[in-house]
DNA sequence: TTGAAAGCGTTACCAT
DNA sequence: ATGGTAACGCTTTCAA
């Protein structure tokens, strides 16, 4: 059962194939009855155009590309999931690659995109990515690139949330319920998505007079183990905080099991809030109070600025989906 | 900055297509001097060979397809995260498809993918999939094809794990820890993966001479709302189960949550032991014993098996990779 | 060593 | 209404 092209019908036919190629695609200049017997025969065989035949004439290949950190973790999966239905539904398919968070396999994977000839990007930065040469190659190639949830700046659409505000949020809602040495959890200071979530974390204390206390401040790698250390290491110190804001679901997940561990209570010796998904959080034990990030939505926004850009506009657009704040188990319910 | 063919290099350099054809796939019949300035011209100005091209020519791809469920399942994700590592490794793309656990986009996905000319596809079923005509079909037209987790047994290779085995496992630990009326939540019955977990579980009641009571087994949807509604209805039984076997990993999580909603403790109350990921596990709370499966075996061995295809080799193979019970906190430790 | 031409499947344009 | 042909980028075969 071998493949079937226009030649072969209109061999069959013994009629030409520029006559089939109209009538398979209802162009007209082709008569009802030969039209008929040409679909007919496409059917019973099978036809199917060839795409890459197609993508050669056209130079389109109706394929985009996405690069995550980790297709496992669940916040990256949602947004994954969406980006390929809101793909399909537009009629594009989606090579999906994982960089495992590191800056070499992140320019491999967009090397083969590219070598793929995708008509797009979406990516999610590796934690490691501090040289963005291969994305400003990209960039000057004129390939549609958008980022999300780790934005440095550098002139390339994005989807974020508002990581500053929320941060702000959640140091605020654990002072309200009284913590006063409230730690953070981060990534490498130098993301740009840890250092907003930082700040917004300085601004709340500052704001409400709270000392900011350096040695509350652990940025390092993302990683269970990393986070396992840094909260074991929080707890160590002389005066361990009462409260801590994980940056990341990973380092959220972390200190819980550390905090538990050391046969602390949470949320009554220290509470806990993360930026971990609704999923997650539901099955986490206590329940982690966390900053609730509409996945599908960033997706969908992801692939729609993409789509934009697919189709000529040079705009540089920076889309904040907006997050906030959902108490569950980890934090005092002091009102 | 325009894509740069090798004509346009046999054009700056004078020459013909063939040589520089020659020269950048480093075959003989190319003067060492030509053969530079021709790849030093291919170097500076960024050439990439056009994989359509190569593609038509050959009918090659370099590219596999898979389609699950929900790839936002931690298991799934896990499983496709291994599968695109070794694709990779191997010099493939993997183009991935969610089919929501719907037939309809299932098949909606497989035909995209036929389109797109994939070399190979692997595939997990949805659990409404009863007609395997699109499967048919594409064995019939040779093409590689390999499921995982569920195998409705149509003479295709699979990757699945020891359900029948594991269920028996499970049943019997329930039955040591003292449990006398345990229930079966699952999914679909004709779904074979269901059909071996119960076959598993009434051999272990049988064994052990234990009544089966048919009003304890549920058999319904896979989906979060299907399995609380079950689990509540279980519960409101005059003699509610001591324990329950959840053969989904979204039927264990919606069992706990229904047990915990009636203020029900676990294990003593009720335990559960479910088909669930070790990640998922790790963070419920209490932690829920499981059958671990090795989602990285899985997906490794589903890629070879497809490349064993890729091949040439006809062989059907079922490959079972053994997964085994680990006690956490949601059953009794009687020992 | 190099060049010329055909072919992969499709479409567009021009001719009949 | 239908046929012929060139073109997309690449490889292969044969000729020079």
């Amino acid at each position: 059962m071998k493949r079937i092209s226009q030649r072969d019908i209109a061999r069959a036919l013994n009629i030409n194939v520029s006559t089939v190629s109209r009538a398979l695609r209802g162009l007209d200049g082709v008569s009802d009855d030969l039209r008929r017997q040409i679909m007919s025969m496409a059917e019973e065989r099978g036809y199917r155009p060839n795409p890459f035949a197609v993508s050669l004439r056209y130079d389109t290949t109706r394929t985009i590309g996405v690069v995550v950190p980790d297709v496992a973790f669940n916040h990256n999966a949602h947004i994954v999931k969406s980006i390929e239905a809101e793909a399909r539904k537009a009629g594009y398919m989606c090579i999906i690659t994982d960089s495992d968070d590191k800056q070499e396999t992140e320019a491999e994977c967009l090397d083969l995109l590219v070598n793929m000839h995708v008509e797009g990007i979406i990516i999610c930065l590796s934690q490691e990515t501090t040289d963005f040469s291969h994305l400003e190659k990209l960039k000057k190639a004129r390939m549609p690139i958008v980022l999300f949830d780790r934005d440095p700046r550098i002139g390339i659409s994005s989807v974020v949330i508002n990581d500053v505000a929320s941060a702000r949020q959640v140091t605020n809602s654990l002072l309200d319920d009284g913590a006063r040495r409230i730690a953070f959890l981060g990534g490498p200071s130098r993301m740009r998505q840890t250092a907003d979530r930082k700040h917004g974390y300085l601004e709340a204390l500052r704001e409400r007079g709270v000392p900011v206390r350096t040695e509350l401040v652990k940025c390092n790698h993302i990683s269970f183990n990393s986070g396992l250390k840094d909260t074991l290491d929080l707890l160590d110190l002389p005066e361990p905080p009462d409260a801590i804001l994980a940056s990341h679901g990973l380092l959220a997940i972390s200190a819980l099991q550390a905090i538990t561990s050391r046969g602390l209570r949470i949320p009554e010796d220290v509470a806990i809030i993360g930026y971990i998904s609704d999923w997650v959080s539901e099955m986490s034990s206590p329940r982690i109070s966390f900053v609730k990030q509409n996945q599908h939505e960033m997706g969908c926004k992801a692939f729609r600025l993409l789509q934009d850009q697919m189709n000529g506009d040079d705009s540089i657009q920076h889309v904040v989906v907006s997050a906030r704040l959902e108490i569950r188990d980890s934090t005092k319910k002091t009102k």
